[in-house]
DNA sequence: CTCTTATTGACACATAGTCCCATTTCCACA
DNA sequence: TGTGGAAATGGGACTATGTGTCAATAAGAG
């Protein structure tokens, strides 16, 4: 699977919602695109794009966070990064070891949370949930290496 | 049940720790104490407490949350709060339209990692929920208001 | 080609911290 | 009781991650 959507999903998604493709916007998508890694602090981006506007890289940041083309992932340290978001309802493992993250979907947390407004009469409206620990990767490296 | 733990069993703890009982950790548990909410922000104990340094708030605050006497809580807007934890494991509640924030345990979040360990290979160290939703007494306010 | 509106960049300000370092305070031990 | 070392503090600079304002610019519609 691809690392990120193609350019031309996005491109059409702004036009949907009747906002302007322009060269700033582009930009951002394109020094995204471009880490090494997956993820990506709004400095990576900042630090990628020295000609944009920092206040327009956060206005970007931003909206495309809340197009679901990005997500926001917290770290285990507090810290944020961005990442191509998989799209819709999903989380993320963090290996503590690498630092990979991967999405999973198939969250039963939903089951928990009709649990929880049975006894709690709490209702819930969402969720964020982040789960540390160590891929499966790490995992056989540590294997050999012992 | 009470709002936090009494002092002295915090003062007993940084004694075990090895650590100091000193005036400006007492004021931060104070100050902590002394809002009308049960959470609080950095800046509240700063507004507090001129009288003590910036540093020495927040590198208490983190002692406090390293000693499971404070825990902190992600709002929804992405802000950070801080709250007399109840001590181990636990996740929060945060109702949307009074910002009340509750506590749950028994959190089945267990069965749900063991689960992506057999599908993923991804071993769960630990994880952050945070739950955001209306709370039973908001609830019961909105039905009789219509 | 021009009008309108979205968008941008610059800059100031805000929040939540961290880091360094000189000074102070506490505690234990002589 | 005095003192030396370790722990803790306060001040200030610095960082990261934003937000708000406002005048200038650019895009798309007609």
């Amino acid at each position: 699977m691809a690392k990120h959507p193609s350019l031309a999903a996005v491109v059409q998604r702004l036009e949907d919602r009747g906002l302007r493709v322009t060269a700033p916007r582009l930009s951002v998508l394109a020094a995204a695109a471009a880490g090494a890694e997956d993820q990506f602090s709004a400095e990576d981006i900042e630090s990628r794009l020295p000609q944009v506007g920092r206040a327009t890289i956060f206005r970007t940041l931003k909206l495309l966070v809340e197009m679901d083309v990005f997500c926001r992932v917290l770290l285990d340290d507090g810290n944020l990064r961005y990442r191509w978001s998989r799209r819709g309802h999903h989380h993320h493992l963090i290996c503590d070891s690498c630092g990979a993250i991967e999405d999973f979907t198939g969250c039963d947390v939903t089951t928990l949370m009709q649990d929880l407004a049975r006894r709690t009469g709490f209702t819930a409206r969402g969720h964020w949930l982040e789960v540390y620990g160590r891929c499966a990767a790490c995992h056989s490296r540590a294997a050999v290496s012992q």
